[in-house]
DNA sequence: GTCGTTGCAAAGCGTTTGCAGCCTA
DNA sequence: TAGGCTGCAAACGCTTTGCAACGAC
């Protein structure tokens, strides 16, 4: 990743100003805003560039395409809306969760994500 | 589902025999020991009835392709071994879950994956 | 001007579907 | 014998790749 170009500015600041992480789709139309004619190959080329780099995030919900988000963030998790299919933050882990690790079984890390309906769904 | 087709038995028994959960090509080629000649689609039609009819249960892990296990062991969540790939099935649930829920957001249901190494890897 | 990057289109890959023939009940 | 089921191949949606043209440095 060595030229800052029209496409890939706009994509970082796409995935700047969304706040949430956004699946390839998504970012594409976000980013279009910005440059017309933008490809989709070009998102996912810049998406593999900009994860290799560090800046951004790899989301990954069971049954779900891929979502990416900024890095940096801390450890956190993720509220998925089934009715509007958008990805939350959230914030700290449930209790123990070295508690339920089998005996002999060595904990690395761990994921974890809430699903229902969002605020803004749930009204 | 309303015939029990060789094929169908086939699928069936290997995701007994098995006792971990399979993908669907790993379903196919343990069935193919049974059924020669059986195809891709035909698993995937029958995994397809056989979820519609409460017989299995599709394990989605983040990233991976999904598997199938065997319906009817109650709640429980999954350790997926980094080392053999395998994955195995946890107890129990780590604490409070809707005291990390966003205000206003309504709480359905949960995921939750552990990742490391299980005994027999870390031994 | 170089050569990293882009857009397009084609190729992959896993999953689904249309169809004619098969086989279970 | 009827119609649910199968195997094949084509279709599909998402992601990757080949290639010639473009444009950031």
């Amino acid at each position: 990743m060595q030229r800052d170009t029209r496409q890939r500015k706009a994509i970082r600041q796409a995935l700047t100003e969304a706040g949430h992480p956004l699946s390839p789709k998504e970012l594409l139309e976000a980013a279009r805003e910005q440059v017309k004619g933008l490809g989709i190959a070009t998102v996912y080329r810049n998406l593999k560039a900009l994860h290799e780099d560090g800046w951004i995030t790899t989301v990954e919900l069971p049954g779900e395409p891929p979502r990416y988000e900024l890095s940096g963030k801390g450890h956190h998790h993720h509220f998925h809306c089934r009715a509007c299919d958008r990805v939350y933050e959230v914030e700290g882990c449930p209790g123990d969760i070295k508690a339920i690790t089998p005996q002999g079984f060595e904990l690395e890390d761990h994921e974890f994500v809430l699903y229902g309906r969002c605020d803004l769904c749930a009204a």
